[in-house]
Parts: structure tokens; sequence; C-alpha cells
DNA sequence: AGAGATTATTTGTATAGTCAATTAATCATA
DNA sequence: TATGATTAATTGACTATACAAATAATCTCT
């Protein structure tokens, strides 16, 4: 029986509510007051429960209106893939992810099109696979346009140092960054 | 001369020595007893700051030991997805994503030795373009193995009344989550 | 010397308040 | 009636403190 903090359990309490559609979307939830007098606890212990729903992006506060449930999952292409990996450790398991490839390619056909840019343009290219215990969960391949932004696998290219990932004292996932020079695969090239 | 609030004040200057490599990765950063009297506030006010750079994952602390620096980017294919969203919104512009493609697609060769499962196995595929301003930035291509997260993929399926999400309170990022049954295009077919 | 108990340090959680800022609603005044 | 001032509700920031939990370091005792 871990007895959670009593921060905690008003956090999930709030959490519930939403997440089962007693307090929708929009609605306003109960002032830190009301809170304070059914939790019987005082105003910073609600406080802090409600402020790490803010943080999370499920709530949204203004002074004397009040605190409203946002919409949870309004960037969710973004989110799952978090999810995935808070998932993944929610379960116990060893949330892991490797770099196949990370280069620059010209755009094909296809690619170009999508991208708005002209064909053969240079484009970064990058393949990812994140792992649950080694067992390969998901494929992600990635084509991005570099004149928007310029710095940001040129940064992962530059970090080859696998090692220097694997610090001690943060209990965040290993990751092993290996970047290979991977010959593009024949469906690639198209 | 907008005088931030204390606490934020606080964790603007972790945040620098940090990324000025003052207090390197790994490094203990001064107890919260310290900060209370460097900065002249109380310690719940050095708490609020530093619990703030916990969840936003650049300090972990264990009690009785101290708190110390984490590898900030240590989620890095994750985290830098993240990065563009929000680089994107601090230059100004807006953020926006478009889900082209979700469905079920049975594994060609390919895919199927990369997430370790037989040929022809139902997986679930996705096609999001992540767009600035409306201009394509990035395309992002995933193969899941629906073993592993059953339910994942499905609440996007699921999900297919757009404009749900466009909620006046958030100040989120409006999505536009159109779910389109295109057809398989060449390339995927292979 | 080695096992076990004690101590001290630091974070974790919580209280019970205070004062400030914001603004919707109400009331008062020209 | 329209405008301006006041009030009241609610969040925002902060204080000063308390006790609990974890554990590295130290001390004690055999």
């Amino acid at each position: 029986m871990a007895k959670l903090p009593r921060y905690i359990q008003i956090r999930e309490f709030i959490n519930e509510k939403i997440s089962n559609n007693v307090w929708p979307v929009g609605s306003k939830i109960p002032t830190e007051i009301a809170l304070t007098h059914q939790f019987g606890v005082s105003r910073m212990t609600v406080n802090k429960a409600i402020r790490d729903l803010v943080t999370a992006g499920l709530l949204k506060r203004t002074a004397r209106l009040g605190t409203f449930v946002c919409q949870e999952k309004i960037e969710s292409p973004l989110i799952d893939i978090r999810n995935i990996a808070d998932e993944i450790r929610q379960r116990g398991k060893q949330y892991s992810s490797k770099v196949l490839t990370l280069l620059t390619l010209d755009a094909d056909h296809q690619t170009a099109i999508r991208l708005g840019v002209p064909i053969d343009t240079p484009v970064y290219f990058s393949e990812i696979i994140h792992l649950e215990d080694d067992s390969p969960l998901q494929l992600e391949i990635r084509w991005v346009n570099p004149s928007f932004a310029p710095d940001y696998i040129k940064q992962d290219f530059s970090r080859s140092t696998p090692n220097e990932y694997l610090t001690k004292n943060c209990p965040l996932s290993s990751i092993e960054h290996t970047v290979e020079a991977v010959m593009v695969d024949k469906r690639i090239q198209e």
C-alpha cells in the first residue's frame, strides 16, 4: 500500500475527472479553495497539484476567472511519441532508440512535392528505431526541409560520440546513438 | 521592466549556469538552503524553481544526496521533434501538423525485418506533415508494431472529428487532424 | 576489524497564513 | 444613460516553519 502524497492524489483525482469527461474540455474546475475544503488540505497542496497539470498542458488558469480544462491531446502526433516512451517505462520496461540512418538526400519526386521543395533539393533524412527492452516497437522515418531547420539535424550528425549520453546520474533511458553510414536502400531510392 | 517572479529568476539563474557549463552535467548544484541564502528568499521559492527544472528534465534530485545536473538531450530523437514545434512558436510562427495517412498495413519485407515481425503482419502506418505557417517543414513516417502499442494508434483513428480540437480556451497550436483514406502509394507498396 | 546503531544533511511533503494582481460585476456619479 | 469607481472572487507569488524519509558518514561495541 504505497500511500501516495496528497498532492498526487489530488492531481490524479482531477486527471480522472477530466479523462472521464466529468469535467469536459472548456469547463471550469472547482476553485483552489473548494478543493482545499473537499480534501481537507492547505491551499499550497492543491496548488501544487494544479500547477503540475498546468505544466502538463491539461489545465489553463487565469487570475480571477478560474481554472479550465484544456484539450489534452491537442499536439497528439508529438505527444504520442513521448507517451510511448513514458508508457514503456511505466510498464517497467527499458525504452531505447537507435538511429539507423541520418544523412542528407536529394529529394525524390514524392518527397519533393510533400515538402514543397524542388526535386533534387538536399533534404535531411533519418530512420530511427524505438525499442522496448531491445524489441523493435516503432520505425520512424523523417524527411526534414533543411531551409527551416538548418541546425537541428546537423547537430545530430556532429554528436557521434555515443558514450557521452550515458551519464550515470540520470535515470533516463540510455540511448544508443549509433550513426551508421547506411547505404540508401532501394525503397528510398525509389 | 517586467519584474519577473523570483522563482523564475532563480530558475533562469540555474538554467544559465547549466547551459554555460558552469555547472556541468553530473555536477551537484547548491542545496536549497544555500540558494535560499544566496537569493534571500524562502525555501519554498527555491523549491518551486528547482521542481520546475526537474519536471523539465534538467535536474535530478535524491533525498540526502542533493540536486544534480542531467544530460539535457538524452532523449534527443524524441525531444528534437518537440523542439521543432517549440522553436517555431518562439520564432513567432504558427506550428501545425497534418495527418496524411493513418492506417493498418501488412508489413513488407523491409519493414517486417526492421520491426522484427513476420512478413504480412498487420502494422500501423502513419504519415504526418509538420508545418510552419502552412509551409511543410517535415514529413514523418512511422511504422508501429501493434502488439506493443495496441491502443495508441487506434485512438487516433477514432478521433475523426477535427473541430473538437480547436478549443478557444487553450493557447496551444491548432492542429488540423484530417484523416484521409489515402490510397497507399507505389513507394509504400514496394 | 567488521557489523550494527546513530547522527547529520538534504530533499519531500505539508501547513497556514499574507499580500498582490487581475478583472467581472456592481454601484455611484455626472 | 454612459462612464468611472468600488467591490469581490480567484489566482499568483511568497513566507516561515514543521516533520518525514532517505542515506552517507560517523561512531560504538563486540
